[in-house]
Formats: structure tokens, C-alpha cells, sequence
DNA sequence: ACATGCACCTGGGAGC
DNA sequence: TGCTCCCAGGTGCATG
């Protein structure tokens, strides 16, 4: 599941591999012929590649850029073009090279709710402006964090870390290692932080996610590491503390990490480190053990 | 303003 | 073995 930190790195394999490429077709096998995308990417000139939370842009070097959303199971690769595609892939840009290193850059999506389309400045900046700050952004401090949890102070944290339009990026696995690493409960409401538990929210915020970036800027394409050997998205990601570890000793306090479920999703925590104080949280807990009573 | 629940889609695992 | 059921997770939308 490419949360920031894989979008990132899909960002940097990408780059010196389609920089300055030409698109000379496209295709999706198997599937209806995109004659839109077609149309607006044949003869045009990608730029450069760069990550905005989670969507890979593809700027075209005119106003226009492509614009990708991987979702739950989406890839991008760079293959060699003529490659036999492979049994997911949904889109197929041929790009341009020297005859002998003509390449392809491919889509890849098992579950098909990834999304390709090519926008203009204005929608750029409209889909821009709907997400939160990037969490890595030397601009995102303390204040910023603190000033965005105060305007969201009825929220529960883990739904809020999960909102791309509070905070770019988080997806469901770093939510948790998140709110684990900063010792709090994914149900505390935002209002409720002490000014010391804000502090440590922005700075493991910013912690387990430029470590997850830096784990991965070697020269092995992560992507290519997990098709020769993992399996399970938690199975990818070197270093994670509680994420699909529930009946496993918590890594600080050796108490059992548990798997409860927030929004409708896997959630991950150490009870002990993570208590679940604050008022309205029980106040709402008691009243659903008086109705069920 | 916030939460809930479903829809989208498919493969993989559990259970029978 | 082979069937059904359920689940995963990002996001958008309808509903409470």
C-alpha cells in the first residue's frame, strides 16, 4: 500500500529513468483503448517526476501534467519496451529513447482503483489545494500542527492522520506507527493534547516518515525488491513496530499489541503505551455499555 | 462538524 | 480439492 514514504521512492526511481522521455503511445492491455489520455500524452515531453501527498505528478512541460493515484495496489514501473506485459497492467506509455533502450512506462494495478488522467494548471492546483501540508516540508513545525489540531479539535487522531486534507501522505500502516511511536491512543480526540503530547505527535510524525523515506533511497528499486521476495504490505516495509503485529510482545513494554478496528480499519496499538485517556472518550464508552444493558 | 457505512475491485486466506 | 465468505486498504459519497 504506497503511503508517502513508497510514493516517494517510486518518485526517485522514476525520475532519471522517464526524465526527458517522450510519450510515443499508449495502451492498456486488455482493457478499453484510453483515447483521451492518448490524445493529451502522444507527442509531449515529460519533465520531471514529483510526489504531492500521494499522487505522482508527471509534468508535461506545457501547463498540463499527468497525474497518478496508486491507491491500494498500484505501481509504476519503467520496462523495457516489446516487454510481454504482465497480467495486471492497466496503462502502457511507450517512451522515447535510442532504438536499443526504448522504454515503457507501466502502470501496474491488481486491483484496478488507481487512477491516470492529465489535468491542467488549474485542476493541478485545485487537486493540490485539497490536501494538507506535506508533512516533511521544513515549513510543516510545531505551530502549524498545533494551530491545524485545535481547528479539528473534535477529532479522533487516527481518522484526522488518515484525512490527506489535514496532513499529506499518512496512509493506514504509518498512521499507526505514528500514533504508537508518540505513545497515543488512535481515539483521543485532537482537542485533548497536552502541549507536550503535540510535540511529540509533530515529531514523530516527521520521524518515522523521513526515516521510511531514507530506508529506501538505495539504488534497488523497492518494487523490484518485493517482487522477488516479500509478500503482505506489512511484509514490504523493514522496521515497523506494531502494524499487523497484534499477539506480538510491544516492542517498548513487551505488553501484547491488539488489533481493534477505527473507521472501519485494522488498527494497531499497545494498550499500555497508548492509553486511552481523555474524558469524552469514556464518557461515550460508558454510554454504550448503558445501552447495550 | 463529526462519525458511519458502503461502493469501487480483486486476490488470498479461512472455513467447511 | 473446491466452494463460499470475508477481508484488505484509499478515497468519495450518501446518510445519521
Amino acid at each position: 500500500v504506497p503511503e508517502l514514504p513508497e510514493v516517494e521512492h517510486i518518485v526517485r526511481y522514476l525520475r532519471p529513468r522517464v526524465r526527458g522521455r517522450a510519450v510515443e503511445g499508449v495502451s492498456a492491455p486488455g482493457g478499453r483503448p484510453p483515447r483521451a489520455l492518448s490524445h493529451a500524452l502522444v507527442g509531449r515531453t515529460i519533465t520531471d517526476v514529483a510526489r504531492r501527498g500521494k499522487l505522482v505528478l508527471l509534468p508535461l512541460g506545457d501547463d498540463r501534467t499527468l497525474v497518478v493515484h496508486l491507491k491500494l495496489t498500484g505501481k509504476l514501473w519503467v520496462k523495457e519496451a516489446g516487454a510481454r506485459p504482465g497480467p495486471h497492467d492497466r496503462l502502457v506509455l511507450g517512451l522515447s529513447g535510442p532504438r536499443a533502450a526504448r522504454s515503457a512506462l507501466v502502470l501496474e494495478d491488481t486491483r484496478r482503483l488507481g487512477w491516470a488522467r492529465v489535468v491542467d494548471a488549474p485542476e493541478l492546483a485545485a487537486l493540490a489545494a485539497a490536501i494538507g501540508p506535506e508533512p516533511l516540508d521544513p515549513g510543516f513545525d510545531l505551530a502549524t500542527l498545533r494551530a491545524r489540531l485545535a481547528a479539528r479539535g473534535r477529532r479522533r487522531l487516527k481518522p484526522l492522520l488518515l484525512d490527506q486534507a489535514f496532513v499529506a501522505g499518512v496512509g493506514n500502516i504509518y498512521a499507526d506507527e505514528v500514533l504508537f511511536a508518540a505513545r497515543l491512543h488512535p481515539l483521543r480526540l485532537a482537542g485533548s493534547l497536552t502541549p507536550a503530547e503535540a510535540a511529540g505527535l509533530h515529531a514523530t510524525l516527521v520521524e518515522v516518515l523521513a526515516r521510511a523515506v531514507a530506508a529506501r533511497t538505495d539504488e534497488v528499486p523497492d518494487q523490484e525488491r518485493v517482487a522477488q521476495g516479500g509478500r503482505g504490505a506489512a511484509r514490504r516495509i523493514a522496521g515497523l513496530q506494531v502494524f499487523q503485529k497484534d499477539g506480538l510482545p510491544c516492542p517498548r513494554c513487551r505488553a501484547t499489541i491488539e488489533r481493534t478496528v477505527v473507521q472501519g480499519r485494522g488498527t494497531y496499538l499497545c494498550a499500555r503505551c497508548q492509553p486511552a485517556t481523555g474524558a469524552p472518550v469514556r464518557r461515550r464508552a460508558r454510554r454504550a455499555a448503558e445501552a447495550r444493558a
